[in-house]
This record gives structure tokens, C-alpha cells and sequence, in this order.
DNA sequence: TTAAAGCTACGTTTTGTATGTAGATTTTTA
DNA sequence: TAAAAATCTACATACAAAACGTAGCTTTAA
């Protein structure tokens, strides 16, 4: 995994996990705790989350940190 | 994996890969970029680390995130 | 025509860098 | 062996840069 495309991987890998649920990003932002506007800018990789952040939306979205950080499986 | 209980396990994590390839705190900063005291603070769990920087290490430390990730396993 | 997502902005909080001190341990040398 | 020097880590403080968290408005798409 390249450093610079971290962020997009992570980003992608979120939005994936939010629509398999059917979710909006205001939906999401309801189940996650975090505002609506944050879970774009995650999505768009616009956002260096921190461990901590990662760690709540592992939980929200019942995922291990292994499998939420497994970018190439999809 | 407890939220509360990330920051730590990480630590002990960086910290055991360390110690694994002899190196100090000083001789890791060093290598992975960081400052000295960086290094210490995320043993200790007092910095909740980005993804971008949990990235540098993986790199440094020739792990994958899974891999840095993986608390259980030593 | 209205949800959903994007975009911009902003105050607050924290990260990450920097510098220094102190204590403990290890290494060197008399 | 014991004293001196070097090394290592924890810890306090300070600060610029960045992340967090939020709000409001605009754009897109069904």
C-alpha cells in the first residue's frame, strides 16, 4: 500500500461498507456518531483520520481494524 | 479490540517491533522520520496517531497494516 | 423538487516537533 | 572494582500545524 493513496484506499473502503449497508452518509453519520459532513470528507480522503476515529468506525460497521484496513479484498 | 484500549496496544506494539530489531527509541526515530519524543509518546499511548502516520511506520517496518495492526499475534 | 452528497469555512482540540531535565542502566576507563 | 562517561527512556513545557467537529450553502441525481 502506497502512502500517498492511503487515505483514497481508506476513504473507498468506507464508502463501500456504508452502501453494502444501505446507508446514507447522514444515516451513517447517525450509527458512527460522527456529523453527516465528516463522513464525506472521509470518503473523499480529504480527512488524515486518526487511530482512534479508525477504531469507531471499525466498531460501528462490526469489523475487525484487520478487515477494515484489508483494502484489496473487497 | 476496546477502543479504550487502542492507543495501548499499539504502543506495546511499536514498541515490541522495536525491541525486536535493537533499536532505541533514538535510532527508530531516526529511521521512520519522527522525532525522539514522538517515538515515546506513541509507546506510551499518549498520541492518538493519524493514518498517515500509522502508514510511515508499517513502512519503516517493513509490516503491512495488517500486520501492524495485528495486536493478538506477537 | 427533494433527498443525498459535495464544498467551504471556522472555532476548538490535538498532533507532531522541539528542547530540556532527571533518573536508571550500561559502558568505559582509571 | 569503582568512578566517570555515555546511553536510554520518561516526562514537562511550548508551539505551529493539522485534525476534529460543526454549520451553512451549493450541486447532483433520482
Amino acid at each position: 500500500m502506497d502512502k500517498d493513496n492511503l487515505l483514497i484506499a481508506f476513504g473507498i473502503k468506507i464508502k463501500q461498507e456504508r452502501i453494502k449497508r444501505n446507508l446514507s452518509q447522514e444515516d451513517f453519520a447517525e450509527l458512527t456518531g460522527f456529523h453527516r459532513t465528516y463522513i464525506g470528507m472521509v470518503e473523499r480522503a480529504e480527512r488524515n483520520i486518526t487511530l482512534l476515529n479508525i477504531g469507531k468506525f471499525a466498531i460501528s460497521l462490526n469489523l475487525s481494524l484487520n478487515e477494515l484496513l484489508d483494502f484489496d479484498a473487497s
